[in-house]
DNA sequence: GATTTCCTTACGGTTAACCGCAACGGTAGA
DNA sequence: TCTACCGTTGCGGTTAACCGTAAGGAAATC
């Protein structure tokens, strides 16, 4: 089993939540944070020491308050410290459950669980830990189907900034316009409403409300 | 102190970490559960069998799943105990830290605290235990300026309503179709336009697409 | 090299949203 | 009672969104 592993999340009860299962596995050294920015620090540490930390369990939000910080997210120590130390396990243990966000993390960052904070979350990060030790990849059951749906695969970046654009007061005219300064294409008027009626028949909505209203509940934007 | 308390989270991980508090507190009865509707009964029984729990910390927020419940949610649950039992204590202990939302669980529901889970959610979660068993109420520094009404902009529920349908698609004439169907006054297709651009220039929104993007972030709809 | 296909763009017509103005009715205060 | 005020409703004009069609161009296919 692991020998030292380091927990990340900004809540405390969750902390503790997850060091008593670490414990139940038998895991000597555990180590807590509250701050992305810490855990940085304690895995960078753990490497020059020659101690490094085997595995990071993180949660992906972390609300902001005083202290500043460089890293503000999940999302932003794993992309560090997926490029420095892609030897290092990472579990995502997360309230998030939208498959496209699961799929994403898999994809761009290489993270070998992602387990959701659940009723049973506890038992399913045991399950996950044990599975990462063995040199594998863990899915909660929940959202098992997220790597291999191709629905909403279609989705590119370009609708993406045009869904983000719209959901920020921006008019098609004032998008088309945008997209002209930064030599985005296709950038006419006509192809936006194009793309809009496109994405509007994807997601089953009545209008560009609806739409965004949607694509918010996805969570893709 | 408290001899019997009820905990009442979804994830179990939050539920464990509140037993570590309630233990701390030397309590020596302390019950867990996942669902709203499980609260409710065990409430009901320690009433029946003359040994009636003193205090409920729940959480708000339950992800449903395959059990029907009666019960969705913490409002729900903490309306009907309100108003059965207004002599159970109750502490919410939730993500939720907007001051509209902390001063409505005290005004319509006689709440005796707010604990926001946080970095030191745990701590302040004692503390609470603590004055609401000397019959004070309590809340979490980072929200003690919720309870002076200085916000006239409180969102009613016909905005609510409003934004609601928009998400869902509506065109404003068949929302006001819709209103008219239902009774809900006002109704006619001008005073939806002009709630509307009340609630457009409320929410510094360009359109109605960006004013339902912002009342999603905002956790109004 | 000709044809097909796909994508971008343009344009006109229809519908819905947006905006200001004014009329109506109920209410509270003078 | 009169009047000022406020919210609701109706209407006309302007703007933006929506929709179908078609022209133009690039890449792909044969």
């Amino acid at each position: 089993m692991f020998k030292k592993v380091l927990i990340s999340d900004d809540l405390d009860s969750i902390n503790h939540g997850v060091q008593l299962v670490t414990e139940s596995l038998g895991i000597s050294e555990v180590t807590q944070v509250q701050y992305c920015d810490d855990a940085y620090l304690k895995i960078k540490k753990g490497i020059m020491d020659e101690a490094p930390y085997e595995l990071l369990i993180t949660d992906l939000s972390f609300k902001s308050d005083h202290r500043a910080q460089t890293y503000t997210s999940g999302e932003a120590l794993i992309k560090i410290l997926s490029r420095e130390h892609p030897e290092l396990r990472i579990i995502v243990y997360s309230i998030e459950d939208r498959p496209l966000k699961v799929r994403y993390f898999f994809e761009n960052y290489k993270i070998d669980a992602f387990v959701c904070k659940s009723r049973k979350g506890m038992n399913e990060l045991k399950d996950a830990i044990r599975q990462v030790y063995n040199g594998k990849l863990y899915l909660s059951p929940q959202i098992q189907n997220s790597l291999n749906k191709q629905s909403h695969l279609e989705i590119e970046e370009y609708d993406v900034e045009l869904l983000r654009q719209l959901a920020a007061g921006k008019s098609q005219d004032e998008i088309s316009h945008e997209f002209k300064q930064q030599a985005i294409s296709p950038s006419s008027l006509s192809s936006i409403e194009k793309r809009l009626n496109k994405l509007r028949i994807q997601f089953k909505s009545n209008n560009a409300i609806q739409l965004v209203a949607v694509a918010k509940d996805l969570g893709i934007i």
